[in-house]
DNA sequence: ACGGACAAAGTTATCAGATAACCTGATATA
DNA sequence: TATATCAGGTTATCTGATAACTTTGTCCGT
């Protein structure tokens, strides 16, 4: 009666991972041939070969024909990935915003600090793409999240750059499964009564001029060269995006000068 | 004569991802069944099989028995990855605690959130245990990269927590390739003069007191649940160690309550 | 004694074909 | 209408075999 959604080659995948961490297949040696852990496992040799191949993916170990397969590595998750937003969980995307906070608010700080005038007209003139592309949702968060991407070219700091870029990949997905969630919430909910839709739009645009205020906020804080405002602003951006999706922003991570409030 | 290092697997794989990328296989849809691409490609279904593998090992695509293979994102180079430290570059090793400075401040502020009295305990006996390696560098290594990784724990964010551990092994990395060139450097000059080795020793003794200290200056405001006294320690012990570096920290992303100093 | 051709054993890469478990959608039944 | 069943397609795994490659040790000629 075991849960065991996991496949063969998960688990041998993973046991082997485990003793490669642990040392037992220490850095350097070769590990046992496809037969020899055929038979260990009581698989067949082409489990075996699936499972070295994502160790392989991983970069924990390299295989030459005829040679053998070689440790590179005992440190697992080489390198750092978000799970895949397949369903909207409230408290997973908490816990994307929190780090988003940090590091989206260091990245303005940063930015306010070498951004040249070059970097500030490009984000201006996406802005205002971004402000003609309303009605159009898809293009719109593409706009949005190239402003974002711009302020992180702007720290001339190429692990915030690929981190930044990496979290608003992750983010615009998350955008894109709740908004396809709404959207059938929406088709079942006209199924009951053919009303509110003007309200919504009504709604809706208020919201995006309120979004669009925050961020020129940002901008001009980047524009002026002052860091600790951008911060600021970036983070009340982020925390107020954060309470239109109704999470909990209470802990994000307050400063000295951010205590005093409601 | 072609240079044909690839595998069978490498090349499907790669053709695969491209034309993910390309959104010839858009999101959401399912890629063709295995028997399909293993004609397509004319390879046997066993290299259709690792060339999966590897895509749903990279976060492409999922597959479930029975129903298909699934498109999740056509985002490539999906994840975040820092470079292996192999030459110490100064411009890099500033931008990776330009990266921290900012991370591990939101993490000690967080965990003073949220660090139970077993977490406190836990970090006061990794610090006790460091004090007591000091004679071993190695080992204090790893009760450092242990305390830091405590605070990520605190944080109860499995995202710090991944983040961070991957960043602390990037550091613990950087500061062994740091450790072997003056090591080298130490051997080189025995060979012109025999002297001086005693105070290193004591100027050794003194750097790893006021460690110590700035450790548990983070640790105690993790303990008062003060937050912002908690980023600023860690912010502070950051600083300090870049510092100690000869790295530039005049960017450092100053708050409003951090202008005010020498 | 030394260097190089060479054969043997082990290993990975790939193939072919077959079975079981599983999902999906359509059909039939109550 | 709702449920049960069935058929077709798909993935997961197995078995057994062949080719290509690497390593290692042997043998031979100088």
């Amino acid at each position: 009666m075991q849960m065991t959604n996991l496949t063969l080659t998960d688990r041998v995948a993973q046991t082997l991972m485990q003793r490669i961490a642990d040392g037992i297949y220490p850095v350097g040696t070769k590990l046992p041939s496809g037969k020899l852990l055929a038979g260990e496992f009581s698989v067949s040799a082409a489990v075996i070969r699936e499972a070295t191949e994502r160790l392989r993916t991983k970069g924990l170990v390299r295989t030459r024909q005829g040679a053998g397969c070689m440790v590179l590595t005992r440190d697992l998750h080489n390198g750092f990935q978000l799970p895949v937003p397949e369903t909207v969980d409230r408290d997973a995307l908490r816990h994307i915003y929190e780090l988003r906070f940090e590091i989206e608010g260091g990245a303005a700080a940063l930015a306010a600090l070498r951004a040249t005038k070059e970097d500030v007209s490009g984000m201006r003139h996406i802005l205002a793409s971004l402000e003609q592309s309303l009605h159009d949702p898809e293009q719109a968060l593409e706009w949005d999240v190239g402003f974002h991407r711009a302020i992180a070219d702007a720290t001339y700091n190429p692990h915030y750059r690929e981190l930044l870029s990496y979290l608003t990949r992750q983010w615009r997905e998350s955008v894109r499964v709740a908004r396809s969630h709404t959207l059938q919430a929406e088709q079942a909910a006209r199924l009951g009564r053919v009303q509110g839709g003007d309200a919504a739009l009504k709604a809706g645009a208020t919201l995006s001029r309120q979004v669009h205020a925050e961020h020129e906020q940002v901008l001009d804080a980047i524009e002026q060269g002052d860091a600790s405002l951008a911060r600021a602003c970036a983070q009340a951006h982020l925390r107020q995006a954060s309470e239109r999706l109704g999470l909990d922003t209470r802990a994000f991570s307050p400063h000295k000068d951010a205590v005093n409030k409601a």
